[in-house]
DNA sequence: TTCATTTATCTCGAATTAGTACTAATTCTA
DNA sequence: TAGAATTAGTACTAATTCGAGATAAATGAA
């Protein structure tokens, strides 16, 4: 007879180690895109979070310094550095929000927006050739199964 | 007749439009599960990295420096800050390679060791709660297409 | 209205990490 | 085998990020 606990303990330490091994390739492989997405982008003088929040006011028009922070996934006192960078770079600027005064939107300037016309192009392009390896079924399937993983874990809190 | 040049470009419109999705979605599912495994690594006293070097040689034993900074992806001037930390904690220690003179290896003291008995498991344990949502094969699935994914990214250097 | 609470942003200080330049040891090559 | 080139590690510096308040404005309840 076979003993069922013994198997039910291997198939529980091999989840196990694939979880392991999951994070761990997760890791690297978001680790090797993110080496070259940042290449690309230093070349304009850029960090990431610079771009980032560049590309967000670019592409969804002026926002609040707090949804940036919510959307570029850092806090709020960090927003402010990257806001002053940008500033001094003279690719956005705040501006008052018409009717609440707590508020400082954060717009792109001619300048900015003149970058942004001549690189976002560029920055799509260079994510195709970094997914060039899927189809767009696979990617797809990425996506749905990454999007599963990333609500899972927030909601562990 | 249809036009077949206007479908294949919105089809390539469509594949770019994906792989600035899969990006996204990456950046935020990774993003989601490393606050999630930060935060419980904390608890420890550690922090993510002093964790990834201390488990790396609680694992892999005795390690150069210079191996160290490879296999956890940080900068060799950063290692010596990470390795300085984890000595003053009395986790690990530096000692001399028995043949080569320039290299210094990195040990598990007996009290990073015990520490890592302890913790260890419940760090697998945790990885384990967050992959939850997929089974094994989605696992070997994911793992399979990231690893693609990965090696892809690295070879466009 | 008035006062407590919430919200938005910022200041400051500390932690983490990358970059640069340097020393020491080893290896390669002419 | 001397001297150049490479490799390992470190010190120092600068950049980036976060967390803990501080401040000011808006909102809501009594």
């Amino acid at each position: 007879m076979r003993n069922i606990k013994g198997v039910i303990r291997l198939t529980e330490e091999r989840d196990e180690e694939m979880s392991l091994k999951l994070f761990v390739v997760l890791t690297r492989a978001l680790d090797a895109i993110q080496k070259r997405v940042i290449e690309d982008i230093k070349h304009l003088g850029l960090n990431p979070t610079e771009f980032a929040v560049l590309e967000l006011i670019y592409n969804k028009g002026d926002q609040p310094i707090q949804k940036i922070g919510e959307k570029v996934l850092i806090a709020s006192s960090s927003i402010t550095y990257v806001v002053d960078q940008l500033e001094k770079k003279e690719l956005l600027e705040r501006k008052l929000h018409p009717s609440d005064r707590r508020v400082k939107l954060a717009t792109i300037t001619q300048k900015g927006k003149t970058l942004m016309d001549e690189v976002f192009p560029k920055h799509k392009k260079g994510l195709q050739e970094i997914f060039a390896g899927l189809d767009v079924k696979e990617k797809e399937q990425l996506i749905d199964q990454l999007k599963k993983l990333g609500l899972h874990a927030q909601n562990l809190n």
